[in-house]
DNA sequence: GTCTATACCGCGATAGAC
DNA sequence: GTCTATCGCGGTATAGAC
């Protein structure tokens, strides 16, 4: 059996994910973990330590996750394509962590602060780069690479943040696999270079914003 | 001034929206609408039948907003932009219920039974059914229908529910206007019926799922 | 209908024994 | 390190005067 620290990792994950930071109990954390609850205000000082703690071990997970898929080298669409599937995969899998990140979101980002400079803008960063790159290769039909990966973070937290909702309207049967399948095709339609007028730059299909 | 019911409803719709139902307070309720919170019971019963009053309303906001755009008769990938644009419109004056939707899409959606049964189930088969005799029609791209409104539901609703955190991660500055476009661009690549291989049923670019 | 005052309870946090 | 017991605050909800 995992030590006492993970174990309360574990069930506070979940638990925050479930009911949010306000009305998580710190009870049913530790509960969750076997324990009593002064046994986990022992380890993490408070509820925010726990969250933080909580928060920082779903990030560090997050980054390797992702760090794997960017090493492939694939170019163009292949590449963007790569990295949507495996956020879906790995979400996934981690559906908890999707909770949390939308719950933050809705509440300002403040906790998720230390999360963002260290993880999330550096990704961002290298993405809109790979993306201007692909672009001027002639690999990528041209779109704005800000743009284009909020639309992917959107699309593919959505469907695990919003599942219990699109169980209800939708019926309970629905499964991921053919939002999967449309949100690729859609990225290979809004991406894939043109053939009738090709590479070059500053075509009728850019953006040409400001 | 409006009535104290309304003043509540108003302050309600902005308190839980910020806060989400378990951290809105009742005190702070109250005091946005100029009152002491036992009045405020005294009008809605508890803070649930306020909550719920509060979705209902929101509901008939949004579903009278709809109504309108769905009615001009447009075709094919002009009608889809249309609502998609319309909607685009209505969440940015309308912030609050795409955060109180969100946050209850994170709860499981129970709260929002009524509203999916009186409002959203009604409105996905609508759209359902243009998009299968649009398609039908050759006025656009095949697509699974149900995953299409999926996307779009993701698309529109996440910036404005994400703007917060999208603040912190891209910079105060970024406005919404090229996200919108490049979202549309995105639908118009998706939809447009292609040229090469016209409206035959069951070519290449379909889904084609089970 | 709106107020003041208060009952009541649940939660995070602390004290202190083991 | 983990427990039992308890404090104290802040929240919803109620009682009852005006």
């Amino acid at each position: 059996m995992a030590d006492t620290r993970s174990r309360i990792l574990v069930a506070a994950r979940s638990e925050f994910a479930a009911e949010g930071f306000a009305a998580a109990r710190l009870q049913d954390i530790a509960a969750g973990a076997g324990i009593r609850h002064p046994t986990l205000l022992y380890h993490f000082g408070s509820k925010e330590g726990l969250y933080a703690a909580v928060i920082e071990e779903a990030a560090r997970d997050w980054a390797a996750a992702t760090a794997e898929v960017v090493t492939t080298g694939l170019r163009g669409v292949e590449q963007v394509v790569a990295v949507v599937e495996a956020g879906f995969a790995f979400f996934a899998g981690h559906r908890d962590l999707v909770a949390i990140v939308r719950r933050e979101a809705l509440d300002g980002g403040e906790r998720l602060e230390p999360v963002i400079g260290a993880y999330m803008r550096p990704l961002l960063d290298a993405a809109v780069r790979f993306l201007r790159r692909e672009v001027e290769a002639g690999q990528l039909r041209e779109h704005d690479p800000v743009e284009l990966v909020q639309l992917c973070y959107g699309a593919v937290l959505t469907p695990f943040s919003d599942a219990p909702l699109r169980a209800r309207v939708l019926g309970d049967g629905a499964a991921l696999d053919g939002y999967r399948e449309t949100l690729i095709e859609t990225l290979r339609a809004l991406l894939t270079p043109s053939l009738s007028r090709p590479e070059r730059k500053g075509s009728g299909s850019m953006v040409a914003r400001a």
